[in-house]
DNA sequence: CGATGTATTGAATACAGTCAATAAATGTGG
DNA sequence: CCACATTTATTGACTGTATTCAATACATCG
């Protein structure tokens, strides 16, 4: 916990809490993760951060405001894949692919990071412990992906409203941006029939039933969740899924030895080979 | 392509044949993964090959034979996730996570290959084409399971279903398991139901009128596809989420030059740092 | 202060679910 | 190899949740 009173102390940003939230950062770290978010670009709302059949280019960190990742059919109709809040990350990974299959656009006016991809493949070579706490970001986001296929599978319009107010909940908890159980839900109720499969009509009944229950209160873009425990409930909601639980020991042991020998360990004690 | 004669020649494994279609493997490549799938375990249908809750333990590539991986609501309802194919990971990223959110049970008998998810890591640092491969397919992954989510939220059981079919289809192929437009389906009604967010008795009358529509036969586990385009247009199903083309130019630059700079070069000239 | 976008509510409709009964297929033990 | 049991598939009739259509209220913004 010494700081070295020469060091610069880097801001601390959402990523930065997020990824706080799963291992213990070190100051290199934080430097690191610092530099990757000094090429700050604002943008309005209602604009998009990248469109479906578009050539991915840079890698963005979201620093503040709300995003939609939604996918298109011909004839309009349009599915709300996840909600992009501060510290997330947009295309990741999209080195790998040639094109984007989804289009990302902005709820609000948003602040967001730019660096080319390649230096998520620099992040991995030098800095493994960053790397795994962007993989387990990634892999999360797939895992709340996978959640709210369940909902619309399999859930009612009741039991997936609740779920995806506690999920928005648990996930702005962890940047800081709930308050007494209440937060800014920045999203007409258009957007969220999108992203839980509904007509807009519906999500009008079903948010008022949870009005109605008291479950939670509406007033413009702040929301109030009066009971968690309730709403969670009604939602069927899962803590599993959020793997809000920090890096298991495993890999904090894989990181303690030799940087260039980690493989090895554990390994080698399984099979022989 | 000439071949080292002293070389042993492994196996071509669905997973091999499905990264080749990502990029051209070298023979060292082919190596390393021919080792990767030297710890083979057989299972029989309809058992688990991981449950909900347990704790992650090793890596596996499904070599032959189908799975499902699927979330379950309390009350014993189901929703199927996705379908693991040949050449299909299971839990590549499993030591991020301290315990699954989610169960993966075979279908039929299936023959998997089990390492150490520390092995991920050590292809990471020493295999970057090969570890771009496979974060390729892990993100296809995700890709394919938010196309499921716009299916379940927005498509009608018509088009759900015409969808996966072609979905299969398309998987199927990049691992020789497709032969003249017909495939084994070996899943029950029931599953597809929890595939597809509907129910037994829905999608019964669902396959019947595809089957009435002449674009699709049944027999047994028997399917074939008459008319994929048409089946194509029906579920309205986009080629672009499965990304099905050869790794961008500019991934193959990357790996082109020096291994240690590669992270380097694009990044200098767009800024200053 | 109109204009547009958003929210709200009622009424009619429809797609998909549930219940139920039967048929077909698959598996099991004698 | 057959008889019985169980799982899976199929179809009809009825029900219900969510959609669509429509009209109105409310809000936000240039």
């Amino acid at each position: 916990m010494t700081r070295a009173s020469a060091r610069n102390v880097p801001e601390v940003t959402p990523l930065w809490l997020k990824l706080s939230s799963y291992l213990i950062l070190k100051d290199e770290e934080k430097d690191y993760l610092s530099d990757l978010e000094k090429n700050i670009v604002r943008q309005t709302a209602r604009t998009d951060l990248l469109q479906q059949g578009e050539k991915y280019r840079d890698v963005r960190v979201m620093r503040e405001g709300w995003a939609i990742r939604h996918k298109a059919l011909p004839d309009g109709r349009r599915q709300v894949v996840n909600f992009v809040l501060p510290g997330d990350i947009i295309g990741m990974y999209s080195t790998l692919f040639e094109s984007a299959d989804h289009s990302v656009t902005t709820l609000t006016a948003v602040e967001v990071a730019c660096f080319p991809p390649e230096r998520i493949v620099e992040l991995f070579q030098s800095f493994p412990r960053l790397a795994a706490a962007l993989a387990w970001s990634g892999a999360r986001e797939e895992a709340i992906v996978a959640e709210r296929l369940l909902s619309l599978g399999r859930r009612t319009a009741l039991e997936r409203t609740a779920h995806l107010i506690v999920e928005l909940l648990r996930r702005l908890s962890t940047v800081n941006l709930v308050e007494n159980g209440h937060f800014t839900l920045p999203v007409t109720q258009e957007i969220l029939a999108d992203a839980l499969g509904l007509s807009i009509v519906h999500i009008n009944r079903t948010l008022r039933r949870l009005r109605d229950s008291g479950l939670i209160e509406l007033n413009g873009q702040r929301i109030t969740v009066n009971d968690v425990r309730q709403l969670a409930s009604v939602g069927q909601f899962d803590e599993l899924y959020l793997h809000l639980i920090r890096a298991p020991k495993r890999l904090e042991r894989a990181f303690s030895g030799d940087r260039r020998a980690r493989s090895g360990d554990d390994k080698v004690e399984g099979r022989k080979m």
